[in-house]
DNA sequence: AAGGACCCCAACCGCCCGTGC
DNA sequence: AGCACGGGCGGTTGGGGTCCT
């Protein structure tokens, strides 16, 4: 019944790694590479789970690994990569080099909590925390009747969110951005990544953005370009929702085409996306996030019109194709 | 100095996801 | 479609170190 267990429980080691064992496993992996962690412990002559092996790999003895405290820049980033991505601490850990998972994991649960508690800030939420019973009541009042979350099922744990309706408008601020989140459930929703509010973050940091590291689309033509940062300057003067989700790029790596990493890493430029609605047409100019033009583009009320025989569309509403 | 309380973090566990067949 | 498998993830645990009385 279950799972195999991932090696024989009887005849491996358990615990803290001696240096003789950090020492075969350094050595096997500096000649072989990683990968192959069930056969590898055999390989390497150690009496340890594969996924031990793994683990004190990534976690200790990798060479990239960055040793001591924190900065405080890295305190900030993770904090607001968590009021992006909840406990992604993966994908936040894919966008501090040097840090794992684990690490940022234990550094947010005995620290950062505390820090932001500290603040007045409820940790989970983001929020302050005399409003926290205040905001869940409004949340539950304003966000959850602005949207409407459409999926493919009716399992939670296979859904994958395709559209998002607004009856009035979509939410206009970082706040309400987080407030949606928090309701949707996040964790079996995975397809519906928060990191694609992106879109709502025209602000350029220093760090090159994804496009700038050739991630965007290459059918992109030059007047498209300068549409979108048109665009860009645009929103910018419009909002002040700064999301950074260009700090960094998670190191080098291919995804599935639609997993939530290789979603982080899709083109931000177009004003389009829409809590990662990732629509297929470059420098799409329908939604310039200034709380005052709500229009779609010819191309996307094309688009709408194609879906609206499936939805029950409302006039003074919006519709996001999710992909 | 002793020992109990608390903190930190490496390591483990069980589940999930992607892939190949 | 269904299964098996490997790899990866997030939550939790437990042991060692430090602080406090």
């Amino acid at each position: 019944m279950g799972r195999s267990p991932c090696c024989e429980k009887e005849h491996t080691n358990k615990g803290a790694w001696t240096k003789e064992e950090d020492q075969r496993l350094m050595d096997y992996i500096r000649v072989h590479g990683e990968g192959c962690w069930r056969s590898l412990p055999k390989a390497a002559g150690l009496l340890r789970c594969g996924k031990s092996c793994r683990l004190r790999w990534i976690n200790y003895l990798r060479p990239d690994l960055k040793r001591g405290n924190f900065t405080d820049e890295e305190d900030e980033v993770i904090i607001k990569l968590h009021s992006l991505l909840g406990n992604k601490w993966s994908l936040i850990a894919g966008r501090l080099p040097g840090r794992t998972d684990n690490e940022i994991k234990n550094y947010w649960n005995t620290h950062i909590k505390r820090k932001l508690i500290s603040r007045g800030i409820d940790p989970q939420t983001h929020r302050p925390l005399n409003e926290k019973t205040a905001a869940a009541a409004a949340a539950a009042t304003t966000i959850s009747t602005t949207a409407t979350i459409k999926t493919t099922t009716s399992s939670a744990a296979a859904a994958k969110v395709t559209h998002l309706e607004f009856k009035n408008a979509p939410p206009q601020s970082l706040a309400e951005i987080s407030l949606l989140k928090s309701q949707l459930d996040f964790k079996h929703n995975s397809n519906f990544h928060s990191s694609q509010y992106s879109s709502f973050n025209p602000k350029k940091t220093e760090t090159p953005s994804v496009e700038e590291n050739n991630c965007t689309s290459s059918s992109m033509t030059t007047d498209e370009e300068q549409q979108q940062k048109q665009q860009k300057r645009e929103s910018h003067q419009n909002q002040d929702v700064n999301l950074d989700l260009t700090i960094g790029l998670a190191p080098a790596k291919t995804f599935s085409p639609n997993s939530a990493e290789s979603r982080l890493q899709q083109p931000v430029s177009s004003s389009c996306h829409l809590f990662g609605s990732v629509l297929t047409r470059p420098g799409c100019s329908c939604w310039q996030m200034d709380g005052e033009r709500r229009e779609l583009c010819r191309n996307c009320q094309n688009q709408n019109q194609n879906q609206s025989s499936k939805s029950n569309h409302n006039n003074n509403g919006l519709y996001y194709r999710y992909y």
